[in-house]
Parts: C-alpha cells; structure tokens; sequence
RNA sequence: GCGCCUAUAGCUCAAUUGGAUAGAGCAUCUGACUACGGAUCAGAAGGUUGGAGGUUCGAGUCCUUCUAGGCGCGCCA
C-alpha cells in the first residue's frame, strides 16, 4: 500500500463518519503549487451537494474528524473554494523509497491483469518493401504498450499479422518478374500498380543468381514467395535493430488454407446479415453502425475474390479462440475504416465476442521533410526513408523516445536533415545522463548499489526542498505507470522520465553525496540509489537502455 | 458532402481525465566549473489555450457552432 493510498483511506473513513456514502473514493492530487503542500483533495466540494452544507464546512469537519498522525500529516489546510492541502512529514514521505530499494524489479509493478491474455498486434506490413518511419512509429509504440501492460499483469502476446496474400502480393510478383526479365534482355516494363522501388531489382538479381533454371522468369509463384521470403528477412532485420521482438507472426495465406476464412464466410451468410446483389455477396454492416454496406466477395466479372476484410474477420475470429479476450491492435490512422468494418463482421457472426474487440490504438501519420521539402512515402513508387536508415543516422534510444514522447494522436514530423543535430538535444540524453550521474555516485564512493537497503538510516534528514521533491516524483512513478497503462499511452511514462531526470539533476548540483557527515552521506545513498532505478525502470518500460556511464 | 483526429509560448510538445497562478525541451538573453561527470545547474523573457457562444463553485479539458489542417469515405489493402 503507497502512503496515497493510506492517505485516502483514512479520508474515506473521516468522510463515513459525516454521513458520505460508503463508496466515497477521495481522488488525490499533486498540487500543481508546491506551496500548497504535498497532496492536495477537493473532497469537500464533491461532498458539498450530497452532505447539502457548504465545502469550507466540510472540509473544516473532514480535518477534525481525521487520524493526521497515523498518515504522517503533519499540517492541514483549507484553500480556495474548499481545497484541502497536506502537508507531510519529511521522514514519514521518503520511507516510501525503501520499497524501491527492497523490491527493485516490483517497483511499479501492478496487477490490473490477473495475468489473462492479451495480444497487441502491430506494424503488420505487407511483405512489399522495407519498413519506414510511419512503421517505426507503430514498432515503438507497440512495444511500449506491450512492455506496459506486462508491467500492469497481462500476459502479453506481440503479433505481426503478414498480409502475404491478396492483390498486393500478386503485383509484388509481377513487378519482381519484370525485373527478372529485364535482367535477361528484355524491356522494363513495371505493371500497372506494380513495385518501383530499387529494392525489387536487388530481389530479382539474386533470384537469378539462385534460380538459373528460370532465367525467363516464367515461374511467377517461385518468384513470389522468393520475394516474400526475403522482404520478410529484411523487416525481420529492421525490428531485431529496433530491438523489437514479436512472440507470434500470423500469415492472412494461412487463413485460406486451414480453411477459417470458408468457415467465418459460411458463419456470416448463416447470421442472416449477408445478401447478394449485381452479382457480389455483401455484408449488412449497416446493421452495426457502418455507413454503407460492405462487398465480402467480389462479383465474377471482378474476378470472384474475397476482399480484405473477409480475412481481416477471420484473423480476430482466431485471436478470440486463440484465447486472447483484450486484443489491441496499433494502425496508422489511414486504416480507421476497417474498424467499423471489422468490429460489425465479428458482431454478425455472433459467436460471443464482445461489442468493443478488437481495442484500437490509432496513430496519426509521420511526415517526413528531407531537404526542406516534405517526401511523399510511397512505396510503389519507391521514394521513402526507411526505420533502418534512421537507427543509423541517430541511434535506437533517441529514435524510439523521439517516437514516445508525444501523444499517438498528434501528427508528426520527422526532419531527417535536423534528425543528427536534434538527437545531441534530445531529452533521451538528458534522462540517461541523470541515471549516469547516480551511478557515478556509486562508482566513485566504491560502494556496491546494491548494499544499500535503507535499514538503520534515519530519512527525516532528507529535508533539503531538492530532495523531498525527488522523493515526490520517484513515488508517483506507480500513479504515472497506471495512468499510462490504463490509457494505452507510453509518451505519459515518458513526460515521468523527464521530471525525475530535472528534479536528479537539481538535487546532485545543489548537495553532495559522498563526504558528507555520515547520517546524512547515508540517506542520500538511499535517495540516489532510488533515483537510479525509478529511472532505470521507466526507460525500460520505452524499451530504452539505461547506460551507467556516457 | 459525411465520418475520425488535431489546433496550447518563435519551434516541438505536456497538463494527474473538470481543479488553484496553463508547464517543459529547443531557440534567445544573463550568470555558475579547485568537491560524486558542465551531455549540468541558477535565472530572465516568451500565452486572449484557433474564433464565438453555452454548461457550473471552477473549462485547455465537456456541449453547440464557425475557421484551418491531416486521414478516411473502392467489387484496393
């Protein structure tokens, strides 16, 4: 139990005894005016209407009715409308460090999960070229909704669905068998809709090499799944330099082969919500909110196909029976649509799944300037910049905290030509030097970190301003963990790294650890050694090294 | 035209989900290196939160409307 939540429960009971319901749950809250004192509660004015008095009232009677000393209260006072502001006692705040220091690995740590199942798909690119900045987006922030909710007691799958089947994969094969041909004497002609880029003649070149009984390029199928294959190797390559690790790829061409994109249209013609017309079989997705019906299977003149989203069904029939009951799925905001799309075929086949599955975290679309000038990513035309090219030009942690740091929502731009400079300034560095910092305190007083566990030291003389706002911060890291993890939004953890790095730095320029007298060399041992956790745990969370030097 | 997202300091973004005097970084200006790392610290300046109404003790946050931008609206994926 955080003294937050001892504080609340002894507000819940003062409140019982005035006659507040028993459900009462007081919020509490940092006051943004450190003045104000340590937390702070508008209790009194949410009570004002149910109690029929006035807030400064009860708040008055709250203060009387509380146990102050049993949560380390050492002053109470009414503000504004009815504010009430605590004020703690030093000592009695900064034990809570000691919890960093007995349970590193925990600090932080909820159990929200109950360890039940959940799948977070993201990036989920077409084997059709090589991953670029928007999917280096997806990559960082699947991965830190990933590690977050593990943090917060799921079990948490990461899955990369391949579209490897379908009208894209077929114009990847046209287009790596043009390249073959031309390879062998003929005229480059691209199809229409087909693959531009340099990469595809780079594939066609080595399938030559490897296949020299089909120098005339006749076995398209061959040519496919060699194309596939090595554009699969090359993404693999850019998420292991990304240090991203999937647990589960699913193949969309597995789902016509076992035979689950049949059973799921079967499921949907027998749910009454299907219907032909003009020859093509539709889905009633108007029945579940859609604006317009939607077309499952193309008409014959259209070639007979099943479109996209057929299969796009069939995959979250598996997560369900996979046993996945939270499925998150991370997509660039240009795919909104198929949520509607999909949510209503898993509605139609009414087989259990609840109403909101899959959950959705949309990300609004990465620009990309180079030279001034905003490059349009295309991949068939072949013009984009690619996650690789950025890991090597700014390095892994300063990309994947640039990708963190602000809302999923909000549109970003990504300036290649300022990526080198603005990584010396980026506030990854700030946060990483700080976690340094506490480790050279270490270092240099040759003591072992992990020797320090707080026991017998007296932390009332942590009293300095400086440190009992360290303290304060390091302490809300469970609070931000959970918001964060709640809302599905990393950048929160992010915007904690950055507070605690400046409130460390502060501390270390305005008092001396080492060589001081030794209760007090003693207790700032255990706040330095709190500082350099609570940070390590939190860049961990973003999937950013935590380096003990720079 | 319809749907989703966005608009906050010169720039890039926050704001504990409706709380008190809207905060950081970068850039600009002024200061601090003989102690654990100056990749740092202290300070200054910078705002009608796109506009207008509304809801209430209280609005950047919720509602209405307007403006601007992004994305989507296919028998493409």
């Amino acid at each position: 139990m955080t003294h937050a939540d001892a504080l609340r429960a002894e507000l819940s009971r003062a409140a019982r005894t005035l006659g507040a319901p028993d459900d009462v749950s007081p919020i509490l809250e940092r006051p943004r005016d450190p003045s104000f004192g340590d937390w702070a509660t508008n209790l009194a004015m949410t009570l004002a209407k149910p109690l029929g008095k006035k807030p400064r009232d009860i708040a008055e009677a709250l203060i009387a009715a509380m146990d102050m000393a049993s949560v380390g209260v050492t002053a109470a006072e009414i503000a504004g409308p009815g504010f009430l502001n605590f004020r703690l006692d030093p000592g009695f705040q900064a034990r809570g460090l000691l919890t960093i220091l007995e349970s590193p690995n925990t600090f932080g740590r909820l159990d929200i999960g109950h360890g039940e199942r959940v799948v977070v798909e993201f990036v989920s690119a077409n084997p059709t070229g090589p991953l670029h900045v928007g999917h280096g987006r997806q990559a960082a922030l699947g991965d830190a909704i990933s590690t977050l909710l593990e943090y917060t007691g799921w079990n948490v799958d990461r899955e990369f669905y391949y579209n490897d089947a379908g009208a894209q994969i077929a114009n990847l094969a046209k287009s790596t068998q043009a390249q073959v041909r031309a390879i062998g004497g003929a005229p480059l002609e691209i199809p229409e809709g087909g693959y531009h880029g340099d990469y595809i003649r780079e594939i066609a070149e080595r399938y030559v090499a490897e296949h020299p009984d089909d120098a005339a390029g006749d076995d398209l199928a061959a040519m496919q799944a060699y194309a596939v294959a090595a554009l699969r190797h090359e993404q693999d390559l850019d998420m292991q330099a990304f240090g991203v690790k999937f647990d589960t790829y699913y193949l969309e061409s597995s789902l016509y082969t076992d035979g689950s994109v049949n059973k799921t249209v079967e499921g949907l013609r027998a749910s009454g919500h299907t219907y032909e017309e003009e020859g093509a079989l539709f889905l009633r997705t108007t029945d579940f909110g859609d604006d317009k019906d939607r077309v499952m299977k193309k008409s014959a003149a259209k070639g007979g196909d099943y479109t996209y989203f057929v299969p796009d069904v069939a995959y979250h029939v598996t997560k369900w029976e996979r046993g996945y009951h939270r499925a998150i799925n991370v997509q660039g905001a240009d795919h909104h649509s198929t949520i509607t799309r999909v949510r209503a075929g898993l509605q139609a086949l009414d087989i259990g799944i609840p109403k909101g599955y899959p959950d959705y975290v949309l990300h609004q679309m990465v620009t990309v300037m180079k030279g001034g000038e905003e490059v349009k990513i295309s991949k068939r035309a072949g013009s984009y910049v690619t996650v690789r090219d950025l890991i090597d030009e700014v390095g892994r942690d300063a990309v994947r905290y640039f990708y963190l740091m602000r809302k999923g929502d909000s549109q970003l731009v990504f300036d290649v030509d300022l990526a080198r400079s603005q990584s010396e300034e980026n506030p990854v560095y700030y946060v990483q030097m700080a976690h340094a910092r506490m480790c050279g305190i270490f270092r240099v007083g040759e003591i072992d970190a992990t020797t320090v566990t707080g026991s017998g030291v007296d932390l009332g003389v942590l009293a300095e301003p400086a440190e009992q706002e360290l303290v304060k911060q390091l302490l809300d890291f469970p609070a931000t963990v959970k918001g964060a993890a709640d809302n599905l939004e990393p950048h929160r953890i992010a915007a904690w790294l950055l507070e605690t790095a400046r409130a460390g730095h502060t501390w270390y320029h305005k008092h001396h650890v080492l060589g001081e007298p030794e209760a007090i060399t003693r207790a700032r041992l255990v706040l330095a050694r709190a500082t350099q956790l609570g940070i390590a745990a939190g860049l961990r969370i973003l999937g950013l090294s935590a380096p003990e030097r720079m």
